[in-house]
RNA sequence: GGCGGCAUAGCCAAGUGGUAAGGCAGAGGCCUGCAAAGCCUUUAUUCCCCGGUUCAAAUCCGGGUGCCGCCUCCA
């Protein structure tokens, strides 16, 4: 493969060269574990999702890891708020991830360590960064002393020299640089600690990640992901813990999604406009909003708006559609991959261009519609060319699970649900309109085809008889 | 104040030197008793503005304007 990946690191694509040929060692930041997951959330882990489905069917052998933050502040705080403790809290709402991002259809990473698991080598790095000089305890606190470590601000394209002055951070008079930060804290009262050779405390928020990482992929791995939010301070003191502790590299490829916003305004607590994925996955089909997340490129900005949602459905639909329309030709995907699958690939090693990918899908639908419109026997034989592509292409994606009778029968079941329609009442007026349209009858027939759209109700005069289903 | 990103049709969105993908919406057509679905045609002489480089720029360089993100353990 020919895979070209922007690194934030060196603000270019470059070309992706593992380690070691035929492996590739990921690590996604995971979620701190305090609530349920957001669409933002949703955004990072599908397209973290497509990125490694990708490798894999490149015939890469992927070691994908993504932590879960399970000791933090905001733990604490929900745990105090809840009456309860930071392990149900974190226990809760873990499980609530996975139901969230397996509902859509989210392959599972090969390891989703906890940080509370890994505190003995948490100890052992901070351990060892205090012996290299990198770090100093204060009053059962350990430090990160920011100036032992050269390339600091080397990721964010910051100069510690710069952050000093619009720096908005509380001064501490214990640390030696403001911006020393937090490796291990110590216990306050009523809050989760573990023994260290500090006293009573637990990690801070990087070096979990730092540890993780270095036991699971090893000092130097290949590629590290997440949110941009996290590139500063996150990321960058995840390199300076873990290139001054090892003294190798640490991830050689960083890789940073974009924003989701709602409405054109960024989620936040403050303005109260947190989309849970649960809230989004009521009202829109899982692989819609799959299909909307990896309709622009993972590092843009992307808007979250009903319109764009309902589109996504469309185009969900248009793909089934095809789908259906073979099935019921007797047509099953072929093995032989077509130009739409080379396009694909293309598409996909250009840092993960996912957004041309899809209009290549749709190139190829409307494609493959145009030879079942024709009828002959070369035609279907290149529709079934088409959608083998298709079929390996949406898979990659995460798209198109179903089948497509399943996709359709589930849709009209939701949109009567949603309607509170009847459906025998709506079979016995088709029959009515069946009827008085063998009647010649046409006045009452599209009466009925009226009143039924008036309530949503879409039909389908086919040749095998009337079929409808909810708009 | 520091760092970074983005500005492409009514809307969304690809496109990093060679003459504007794709989707939604709109218009016309084929098909249909009428529709729906599907298909065809059509919708940016032009890519925020002004200069420059080049045979050639949405794409490179300089300047401007506008919007956004990070610098608050927020994906």
């Amino acid at each position: 493969m020919s895979l070209r990946i922007y690194n934030t690191l060196s603000r270019e694509k470059e070309v992706f060269e593992p380690l070691e040929t035929g492996k590739v060692r990921l690590y996604v930041c995971g979620p701190t574990v305090y609530d349920y997951s957001h669409i933002g959330h949703a955004r990072s882990v599908v397209f973290f999702d497509v990125l490694v489905r990708y490798f894999r069917a490149m015939g890469q052998e992927v070691t994908y890891v993504r932590n879960f933050t399970d000791v933090d502040d905001k733990i604490i705080h929900k745990a105090n708020e809840t009456g309860s403790d930071s392990a149900t809290v974190s226990e809760t709402f873990i499980r609530a991830f996975h139901e969230d991002m397996d509902r859509l259809f989210v392959l599972r990473p090969d390891m989703e360590p906890r940080a509370t698991a890994h505190i003995g080598d948490i100890i052992d790095v901070v351990n060892r960064l205090i012996e290299k000089g990198h770090a100093y305890p204060v009053d059962g606190d350990v430090y990160f002393a920011v100036e032992t470590f050269a390339g600091y601000g080397r990721l964010s394209g910051r100069k510690l020299e710069d952050m000093e002055a619009g720096a908005r951070i509380a001064v501490d008079e214990r640390k030696k640089n403001p911006h020393d930060f937090a490796l291990w804290k110590a216990a306050k009262p009523g809050e989760p600690f573990w023994e260290s050779p500090w006293g009573p405390g637990r990690p801070g928020w990087h070096i979990e990640c730092t540890a993780m990482s270095c036991v699971l992929l090893g000092a130097t791995f290949d590629i590290h992901g997440g949110g941009k939010d996290l590139i500063f301070p996150h990321h960058e003191n995840e390199i300076a813990q873990s290139e001054a502790a090892t003294g190798q590299p640490f991830a050689r490829y960083w890789v940073h999604n974009g924003f989701v916003n709602i409405n054109q305004e960024k989620m936040s607590k403050s303005l109260g406009n947190f989309l849970r994925v649960r809230d989004v996955l009521e009202t829109w089909h899982a692989e819609a909003i799959r299909l909307f997340l990896l309709s622009s490129h993972y590092r843009s900005p992307i808007d979250f708006t009903d319109q764009y949602l309902n589109e996504a459905g469309q185009n969900l639909d248009k793909m089934y559609g095809l789908f259906l329309r073979l099935e019921e030709a007797g047509l099953a995907p072929g093995e032989r991959r077509g130009s739409f699958w080379q396009g694909f690939l293309e598409a996909m090693d250009d840092d993960f261009n996912t957004a041309k990918a899809l209009g290549l899908v749709f190139e190829a639908i409307r494609t493959a519609n145009r030879h079942l419109d024709g009828g002959d026997a070369q035609g279907r034989e290149e529709a079934v060319l088409l959608a083998g592509d298709l079929k390996a292409i949406t898979g990659i994606l995460g798209l198109c699970h179903e089948t497509p009778a399943a996709y359709f029968a589930a849709k009209k079941e939701k949109g009567l649900s949603s309607s509170g329609l009847d459906a025998s009442a709506i079979d016995a007026l088709v029959e009515e309109r069946t009827q008085a349209r063998k009647d010649k009858n046409f006045k009452r027939a599209d009466e009925i085809r009226q009143h039924l759209a008036a309530m949503g109700v879409v039909l389908e005069d086919k040749p095998e008889g009337t079929l409808w289903r909810m708009e």
